[in-house]
DNA sequence: TCGAGCATGTAATTCGTTACATGATTGA
DNA sequence: TCAATCATGTAACGAATTACATGCTCGA
């Protein structure tokens, strides 16, 4: 029973297929046009990560049958491909996703909400914040300690990086009251409006 | 004529070999220990990159002759190295440079200060806010033409990158306004304190 | 003498990048 | 009929990750 690694680019594209399925070509314009542009949306890419997908039973593609346009192979979620994305979204946050700019848990974040619901996204912004505080604290601690021998360019990026966790850290914060307030819209209007908004 | 690509671990490695000759251990610690954690740091990652460095010519070997300790073999720049490394950090900052997360360009900016003296980088600082207001433009618009329609996680997550280049533009006013200090200081101390600083 | 830390490497594998190739469809 | 765009691929290559292997040196 082989592990099975899926990288980071499978998970995007598994997520945005569960959103809504997609061709490939979708998806590379998605990688391309949108607020995703992190992302390669290159051919050799998209291509080559979706057959992977397919090849491991995560996702399925059925060519579409429309007159007009070439075919195109449409790729839905399979349940095997949900499970292992709700086991992704639902690892407990690490340190190590602080470190390397959090480009991993922002992904998953980012897909939460349609998949776990609004619970799992609190829990994740609470543990969330309570790392980044702790990294910060230690990037403090090294300018204090270090700022003073380091060429000001060098010391200027650190601080840079400083500013970023400080960011993160104070959206956590309203990201936090806005899933309140969610809450409590949805208490009141009695499940008006779902969790997940395929459409 | 090979093109001679090389990766952004080669020009880190370089930068901090420039800074201060040293052995792969070193670097390795660096990686691991400062707040340079982004960036590989394991042997497989850095041996290979010193060696294909040093093949190309940027950098040279040679082993340190310490009674006690094992062998190591400290790394320093080569004239062709150092002409490499300023031809890098010189390069125009580009609308690419400022998508993916900007690592590259940070790593730059670090840099900058002891290879090409503190005009460089408040040019690169002036061009780089530029690029930086014009996307965290684009990246507003993105989020009030789509925003409404995204789940509540996924906005967030928009808004987070947003807040980001927003501390990244607030950033380099901060910059810049240091780097007036830091000349003015140097006029009137007539050059007690010259540029590079090696050790 | 034994383990911890110093120090350097290597091999298998996997993945992304760049660049190229192909063909279908639509509108001018 | 020609160009643009839709749509899917493929091949070569480079580089990082993981995991393993090795040997030295120092202190307890």
């Amino acid at each position: 029973m082989k592990a099975t690694t899926i990288p980071l680019l499978g998970y995007a594209l598994m997520g945005l297929v569960h959103h809504k399925p997609s061709s490939g070509y979708d998806l590379r314009k998605v990688f391309a046009e949108t607020a995703m542009g992190n992302y390669s949306s290159s051919p050799g890419a998209i291509y080559p990560g979706l057959e992977r997908l397919e090849a491991g039973g995560f996702i399925r593609g059925t060519v579409e049958e429309t007159g007009g346009m070439r075919r195109r192979r449409l790729y839905s979620l399979t349940p095997r491909g949900r499970n292992e994305l709700k086991k992704w979204l639902a690892r407990p946050v690490e340190r190590n996703d602080v470190l390397r700019d959090a480009g991993d848990a922002m992904l998953r974040f980012s897909f939460m909400d349609q998949v776990l619901g609004p619970k799992a996204c609190v829990e994740f912004l609470q543990d969330f914040r309570k790392l980044i505080a702790a990294y910060l604290g230690e990037l403090e601690a090294f300018l204090r300690k270090n700022g003073a021998d380091m060429p000001l360019s060098a010391r200027l990026a650190v601080e840079c990086g400083i500013g970023g966790y400080r960011n993160l850290y104070e959206w956590t914060a309203r990201a936090l009251s806005e899933y309140q307030n969610a809450q409590a819209t949805r208490r009141n209007s009695k499940h008006k409006t779902p969790a997940g908004g395929v459409r």
